[in-house]
DNA sequence: TTGTATGCGTTATCAG
DNA sequence: CTGATAACGCATACAA
């Protein structure tokens, strides 16, 4: 099968492609093109099965209909449903997603952005890597449009969406501390990034205020070693002078692979250990026994960060805000 | 930041646009181009930032350097690992992956094709909906480079690659068997696809050669309700005149809701029942209990795939196979 | 009511 | 060794 473009179209009719691209936009409103030739273009083009090249539209028009998505690891289901959820809304605008991973990595998040970039992508949706500041600025001082999800750069006043973090944990260790909790115990990620930070202070916080603090109760895993590290913490809060009672796992992976360590320790969990997950997760309601865990509205993060960002490719008017959506404790 | 193009690089040094291009896509191989001259001109592009034009070059070159990836659902575990993987993969090959859902709704995947088509990918790689033939093969008629994975349809003859599932069934269940297994289950998808048809067979063989074969015991789920049917499904396993003493999945999304369901009923799962999953996920090594699973060579899927997808689009030489790769059953 | 001409950013051909 | 120029497919200002 050759090619089929507007010129075929209209060689095959003898008509200009200028009319044809009119009549196969819409553009021929108020009587431009008479509904006779407009019929036998749109028949043509349908018997053709014309499909428009969007390369060439993209060209001439100076945008793409695309975005560029932007996550740490799309096989992470959180990823993958944020994911979903954007590219299902995404089409209802016409915006085609286009998915990057970074793997947590700087230099993979900057390779990313010029790629998409090559590819005239109207905007960006991304998840931060750790230390990527400089990277995020650069883009809002390019006026690329940008949106960032789950964590963000509050002190560089980019549109965000993420969630309220510090509060829900905050009030999350609290319910562990009413249910009489003494000595609970925190795992996170060594990176320095703002959403985990604000996890933590939620849960120090808390335990501070009820005088349960103690520093070493929080651990720190490695993004790239996580099962190893966080064998060894398991390892530490269950064998320190005074054993913890509870964990709160900072993170959907953290969580899984938190309460995969405890069973190897032979912890029988929510009796000799209270835990607290982050995230839902296909194996959450699997457990024999019942965890509470916090559970992020993705659905809603998806949305809300493409109508943050389809506002600033569309209007370019006044600036999008930070989001602070909601998380719920589900128990 | 305006835009930068060839154009202003070439007019900033008061050169010609052709040179530039020669210079930064390293033609200027034998003394084509003088050596200070180029020096001067890569120098410009990287003061200027230079991020060249994806869509002009692929209008330009006819090829858009960009593959579609159709899956059934990004945000499940499998696909969205698959589509890691195929990532990376593509990547080294310098192509980007644009991903598409088709909820396994044929009319969504009819519309994805049309879409990344129009966006002009040069291959497609798909897993495709039920009664999709009429589509894929519509594409090999357009001489779309195309690889269908997990699924195919093999009386069609569209490099594919697929895992050796009537196999794979037949050993697990022999398994099962020789485990003392007298009256195992089946539930699937009450689609007609290829890759569970496949799979049922394995298992329907095993049972009959062992003369256990009931088939009350195959109990089919729809996609769309599947904790509903499930529940409905392990019911009348549970409860038949003949209880069922083992369940196999078929798939991982239908082992996931199995067990869940399963635990529901207050089953002891491996004492009253013993099942047989597919796929790894997350949850499967946090069970309590030992279950053995079928696991496929998701790496090596992605990697053949996106091999064969490349031979078709850069070849065009002789046709790409059906493979088989090896899945796994781990105890 | 329809056609002509131009240019978006690139690469390739050909001439200098 | 380097520069004009045409063409990729499309949308649009302008002409007719």
């Amino acid at each position: 099968m050759t090619k089929v473009s507007l010129k075929v179209i209209a060689q095959e009719l003898g008509v200009s492609t200028a009319t044809v691209s009119l009549v196969l936009n819409g553009k021929n409103k108020k009587g431009r093109v008479s509904s006779e030739l407009s019929k036998k273009i749109l028949d043509k083009a349908a018997e053709l099965n014309y499909v428009p090249n969007s390369l060439a539209k993209g060209l001439k028009m100076g945008h793409s209909k695309s975005i560029g998505l932007i996550v740490a690891d799309i096989s992470n289901v959180f990823f993958g449903t944020l994911a979903l959820h954007i590219q299902n809304y995404a089409e209802k605008e016409g915006y085609t997603v286009i998915i990057g991973n970074t793997n947590e990595k700087l230099d993979q998040m900057a390779k990313m952005i010029t790629f998409l970039n090559s590819r005239q992508v109207d905007g960006l949706i991304i998840t931060p890597a750790e230390g990527s500041e400089p990277l995020a600025q650069a883009l809002v001082e390019n006026k690329k449009p940008l949106v960032l999800v789950d964590r963000g750069f509050p002190r560089l006043d980019i549109p965000s969406v993420l969630i309220n973090n510090y509060e829900i944990c905050f009030r999350s260790t609290n319910q562990l501390i009413a249910r009489g909790i003494k000595n609970p115990g925190f795992v996170s990620y060594k990176q320095d990034q703002f959403h985990t930070n604000e996890r933590e202070r939620g849960f120090v916080e808390a335990v501070t205020k009820a005088k349960l603090y103690d520093a070493d109760n929080i651990k720190k895993v490695s993004y790239e070693h996580l099962a190893n590290d966080m064998d060894r913490s398991i390892n530490e809060l269950l064998n320190s002078k005074k054993k913890v009672d509870a964990i709160f796992f900072a993170t959907n992976t953290i969580s899984m692979a938190g309460v995969k360590s405890l069973l190897k320790h032979n912890v029988i969990i929510q009796r000799d250990i209270q835990v607290m997950c982050f995230d839902e997760s296909e194996a959450i309601d699997l457990f024999p026994f019942q965890v509470p865990y916090i559970k992020q509205p993705i659905q809603e993060m998806a949305k809300k960060a493409l109508e943050l960002l389809i506002a600033q490719i569309e209007d370019r008017g006044e600036k999008a805000p930070i989001l602070y959506l909601d998380a719920e404790l589900i128990n």
